[in-house]
DNA sequence: TGGATTATTATGTCTATACATATTATCCTG
DNA sequence: CAGGATAATATGTATAGACATAATAATCCA
C-alpha cells in the first residue's frame, strides 16, 4: 500500500465521497490523519492542501478543515495561442492583417484598460483562417508606449508577437455570446445576427496596460475543458 | 528581505519579464537558486512547482526547468451554483419546473454519457429568474439508476439537489453560442435566433453517469475571470 | 561504430522538527 | 456581564536530510 500525498488525497477523497465526511463536516486535524494514515504531517497537508484547491474543502487556521458545503466547482482552461489552436484540429494556419491605424479607443475599451481619455492606441483587425475557412475575427487595441517597435502585422499575427515580446502578464477574460454585425457577417461569412462566441482578454504587465483583444468564433467553437 | 517561496516566485517571475531568462531557457538548477536566495531547495521548490503549474515553467526530471516558449496560459474559473450566482448579482433567485418526464435521451446524449441505446433517463427542464427576469434555461438529463430516489424537482432545484448528494464527481464542460430556438426565445422572453451563451456539462462518478445538463444563459450573460 | 549498460543529475517526494500566524476559546478584570 | 488580555490550537511554512524517479550523458563491449 503505497503512501504518496497523492494515495493520501484519494483516501480522503474516498471519504467525502462516501460520506464518511459529509459537507459541511470538520474533518480531523492533519496531525490525526497523518497517524491514522501513518504518514508525515507534510504529506497529509500536501494532499489537502490539493483538495481545498480543487474547491472540496475549506481550511482555515485554528478553525480546522471542513468539507465545501455548496462544493465551487474550479475548472481550469487551457488558453493557447491561435495557430496551435488551428493546428490542433489538423487545418493550416493562416492570417490576413484587415487594418491596421493609429485611433483612439471607444470609452469601454479606455476603461477597461484603465487609460485616460485620448490615449493614443493601434487597432488592429485579423482574421485567422482553419484551412480556407474563417476561424476568427481578432480586434486588437494596442498600447505602443507600453510595447517594443511595432513590426509588421501582415507577416507576425499580433497575437504570437506579443506572447514573445511581453508573456507573463496578467489579465482579465470575459466570454459571451453576441449576433454577428454585418462586418462580422461579411468577414466571417456567416449570415448577420447569427451567434458568435466572443472571447474579451485584457493584458496588463505591472505598469501598463499592454493590450484588448476581442476574438469573434466562428459558428462551430466551443470552449472545453474537464473538472 | 522576506524569503517565503511566494518571495521567490516573485523574484523568479522578476526575471522571466527581465528576460534574464528568456523563453525556451534552461534556468538554475533548485539547488543553485536554493544557495543564490539562501533558502532551502524545498523552498525553491514550492516557487518552481506553483510557476509551472500556471503554464510558465516548464519543468522535467534530469532535464531541468525552463522557461515556457508558448506559454499556454491557465485560467481557472469557478462554476457557482446557479443561486449564488444569481445572488452574488444582487438579485432574488427563484425557478420555476417547467416539466419532468421519463424519456430515452436523444443520441448524442447517450453518447456523452456513455449510456448504451434505450436508456431510460428523466429528463427535467427548469427556468431560473433573477428577480422576475429570466437568466437561464436549465435542460436536464438524470440517470435514475445511478442516484438515490429522486425529490420533488419543484421545491429543490436539480441543480443544488445533485450538489448535495453525489457532490465530488468527474466531469467535462464545454462553452459555446447558439441561436434560441423558438422554445429557448419563448421561455426566456428573447427573439427567435437570439444568441444564447450555452454552457454543458456532464457529469459521473467513479462508477456511472450521472447527469448531462445544458444551460441556455439569457442574453447579456458574461463568464468572467482572471489570469 | 552501434547498441546496450551504467553513471550522473535535476526534479519529485517524504520525514522530523521547528517556528509563524490566524483564530478561537478562556480567563480576568472593571 | 461586557470587554479586553491571554492561552490554546490547527494550519502555514521553512529547514536539512534522505531516498525515489526519470531522463540524459558517458562508457563499454561486440
Amino acid at each position: 500500500m503505497m503512501t504518496g500525498w497523492e494515495d493520501i488525497r484519494a483516501r480522503v477523497l474516498a471519504r467525502i465521497r462516501a460520506r464518511d465526511w459529509p459537507p459541511g463536516a470538520l474533518i480531523p486535524s492533519e496531525e490525526a490523519l497523518a497517524q491514522e494514515f501513518g504518514v508525515a504531517r507534510a504529506t497529509v497537508n500536501r494532499a489537502l492542501r490539493d483538495l481545498a484547491e480543487a474547491g472540496l474543502l475549506e481550511r482555515r487556521r485554528k478553525a480546522g478543515t471542513r468539507v465545501a458545503a455548496l462544493p465551487v466547482r474550479k475548472a481550469t482552461l487551457s488558453i493557447p495561442v491561435i495557430r496551435q489552436e488551428v493546428e490542433a484540429l489538423g487545418k493550416a494556419h493562416s492570417f490576413t492583417l484587415l487594418s491596421q491605424r493609429a485611433a483612439e479607443p471607444p470609452g469601454d475599451v479606455a476603461a477597461l484598460l484603465g487609460l485616460r481619455d485620448g490615449a493614443a492606441l493601434i487597432w488592429l483587425e485579423t482574421l485567422h483562417l482553419a484551412g480556407d475557412a474563417p476561424f476568427v475575427l481578432e480586434g486588437r487595441w494596442l498600447n505602443p508606449a507600453a510595447l517594443p517597435p511595432l513590426p509588421d502585422f501582415s507577416a507576425i499575427s499580433a497575437n504570437e508577437w506579443l506572447v514573445t515580446q511581453v508573456s507573463y502578464t496578467t489579465g482579465d477574460i470575459a466570454f459571451s455570446a453576441s449576433a454577428a454585425s454585418p462586418h462580422e457577417a461579411a468577414v466571417l461569412q456567416v449570415p448577420i445576427g447569427a451567434p458568435l462566441f466572443i472571447t474579451e482578454r485584457s493584458t496588463w504587465t505591472a505598469d501598463a496596460p499592454i493590450t484588448h483583444v476581442r476574438l469573434a468564433h466562428a459558428p462551430g467553437y466551443r470552449l472545453h475543458t474537464m473538472v
